[in-house]
DNA sequence: ATTATACTTCGTCATGTAACGAAATGTGAG
DNA sequence: CTCACATTTCGTTACATGACGAAGTATAAT
């Protein structure tokens, strides 16, 4: 039971939500997610250390950054099956569509060398 | 994008969950989730209502009762979809079982009026 | 009407969560 | 090695949440 709710207060967030739109474009950097939302880089940290707890997402080095991508490996097998109904809810949501665009424009070498 | 938070914060706590379980087997009234849970009236009737605003659950007074159901009327296609994906998981959780044979043994009248 | 029962609402307390900035960690470049 | 940069961790603050008992509301029984 503790696994799933964990799933479930992952989720619960706007931010969180947010983030995984995103990532439903392509796989982000810390940077790159922290220039959309609008947020301090050490609570944008906090919650994708939240989000992959949760599995909902995994994490990996490149470099000095850390790509995120959203979990579809099938481990989790309550993710399996939220993730895809995720992709399809929200598909008008205007915070989500500006997120999009800028997703579109958004580029790690200019945003954080810049 | 409320709306849908909404729900997910319905379903991150572990009474609500149980209480949606429960309701898997039949409709129950607040004495009998009550009983189950062994919380204090206030507590689940506060659970109940949060899982109301959430569409989760739909309720009717029947006499000094009120019933509340599983809201598989499709009125909102979040809970439509994960109404489902709820039934399906934790089929193995010990807390759930015992809930639900506490669930087949529970009877308002000697519940409320013992 | 009065009492009892089922439930909800209110006030309170303890705990959990989201936000921030500052400090710590890790990695690549010079 | 030292510096710059990306990210994480830590400490703090404000607010949300879950628990309870007490008080309030509604309905059925007497």
């Amino acid at each position: 039971m503790r696994k799933l709710i964990k799933v479930f207060k992952a989720l619960s967030d706007t931010n969180r939500l947010r983030i995984l739109k995103m990532l439903e474009i392509r796989s982000l950097c810390v940077c790159e997610i922290t220039d959309v939302l609008q947020l301090a880089t050490s609570t944008v940290s906090k919650h994708l250390s939240l989000l992959r707890d949760a599995e909902l997402i995994l994490d990996s080095k490149d470099g000095k950054w850390v790509n995120y991508t959203l979990n579809l490996s099938g481990q989790n097998s309550y993710v399996s099956s939220l993730l895809p109904l995720i992709r399809k809810w929200l598909p008008d949501n205007k915070v989500v569509l500006e997120d999009a665009r800028k997703v579109q424009n958004v580029d790690r070498l200019h945003l954080c060398h810049g």
